[in-house]
DNA sequence: AGATTAATAGGAATAGTTACTATTACCAAA
DNA sequence: TTTGGTAATAGTAACTATTCCTATTAATCT
């Protein structure tokens, strides 16, 4: 007898307000978005439901390198670009590189999967703040969001 | 007046076994490694010298997607490939392709500083176990070593 | 030698995440 | 409709990886 997922009001909201963002949101981000609509939601149950619903393939868990989970209601297959000054993660409009994966074919004994792509680098926004400190040479710039 | 970085012989030690392995283990790893020479050695003195030793470039510290940090002696900028079965870390002896980093040049207006590029797949010793179960259909055969 | 300061061991604290528990909500069969 | 089974919930405790704190020890510099 197979489990049956029930489509709660919880896990319906988690999946609207993560449909609405482009952005890519940490698990106590999301959190503290469907608290506005839900003030008496746990944030075990956001864990849980963010579980569930990646792993039923309605939303994705993106595992980035050295910082937490996040999670993205965009479920096609792309890749990331992460600002390494205020940690911002973007979507790449680019087609995968599904030829990387045979990349190891000869080399190595394993049978690859996928690959996992991140591009690193500094958003349009701490580029200016980067700027303004070379110029003012003011540390506070970077500071302030996170 | 610049501190001076004293090799200690826990950091000195840390860094030999660090240095004689081709695996990549986490802080805890290198704690019990380290421990067989130096059993009053702390956890906390492991995680702080492998900070400082990846921060002066005598080691790598590779920050990998949805797991904890492991540590590389081999400083060289490298791929690697995670066994999705083991999560065993290898090595790939290829060139980092740095074309990757201009992929994006004119689709996103981030400044690209690098790429963080893993493979993942399935390790020869895990491609047999998986044959095994496929012929004996007994999924224990997975859940001895992790 | 004495002063200075890096590094240490040991343990407490933190952050992110997962697990547990009692209760509630939903559905289906009687 | 009740009743039984199970999914899901809120709230909280536990866990794990990592960092921070503190008193002490040990190099290095005058």
């Amino acid at each position: 007898m197979a489990s049956v997922l029930r489509m709660t009001e919880q896990r319906k909201i988690i999946l609207e307000e993560l449909r609405g963002l482009c952005t890519h949101p940490t698990a106590n981000e999301v959190y503290e978005i469907v608290r506005k609509r839900l003030p008496r939601i746990s944030l075990g149950t956001v864990y849980r439901n963010l579980e569930i619903l990646s792993e039923t393939g309605m939303i994705q868990k993106l595992e980035m390198a050295g910082t937490q989970k996040r999670f993205d209601g965009n479920t096609e297959n792309h890749y990331h670009v992460r600002c390494l000054g205020c940690g911002r993660v973007d979507d790449v409009a680019i087609e995968p590189i599904s030829s990387i994966d045979s990349a190891l074919d000869g080399v190595i004994d394993y049978r690859i999967v996928w690959h996992r792509l991140e591009f690193m680098g500094f958003c349009p926004k701490c580029q200016f703040k980067m700027n303004g400190v070379l110029k003012s040479n003011r540390k506070d710039y970077l500071d302030n969001d996170h």
